[in-house]
DNA sequence: ATCTATACCGGTATTACTATCGGTGCATGG
DNA sequence: CCATGCACCGATAGTAATACCGGTATAGAT
């Protein structure tokens, strides 16, 4: 009734989100990124997993600025898709 | 020992984004934006007085994007100063 | 003077995030 | 075969974020 549970859409907006930072990761060891990021290998396998759907925002800044994403396109990419997909290839199959 | 307390820095940090955030709303009533964008308002108050050192990161993006806030320039403004001036105007030409 | 709207604050409740520890699987190189 | 490095997982621990509920203050309008 005070923190409210985390919602089916911000779960699956989580899990977006991981797929977004495990893509841009690339061949890069996680631990690195991880520890170059400053932030823990766990927390980072939980974030890019989707086991954290809400993650604080210096925690993704600070991952985003490693893999040199821009904030405002991870926003775009995961609160954005209407039906689209972001797994993969967006546009490939039809 | 497992999740550390917020260190001084971080506090600093979100003292900062609460003014980034506040002086970006303007005139907007307070309530206005955080409906609008999803949050409650004792949320956004506890953020924009740096109550609240590390918001998640959704959270965040919705209130910049109601503001219309790039996050990417937020997170330059916040993160940045060492121990520089986030006050009122630090670098105005260009 | 009363009512309304906005903002601020302390306290409270509950979930979620962050991090460490121990164990497992898999590949690679000795 | 055995050792090393990287990744994944479950359990655990502890702080922090989110949200609701009063009460208070100020300014504007009626």
């Amino acid at each position: 009734m005070v923190r409210l549970p985390l919602t089916p859409d911000e779960i699956a907006r989580g899990e977006r989100l991981g797929a977004v930072l495990r893509r841009a990761r690339g061949e890069r060891p996680l631990l690195r990124v991880a520890l170059d990021a400053g932030v823990s290998p766990e927390t980072l396998r939980k974030i890019e997993s989707g086991r954290v759907a809400t993650p604080s925002f210096p925690t993704i800044a600070a991952i985003a600025a490693e893999l040199g994403l821009s904030l405002d396109e991870v926003w775009a990419q995961i609160s954005g898709p209407t039906a689209d997909a972001a797994a993969d290839g967006p546009r490939l199959a039809s």
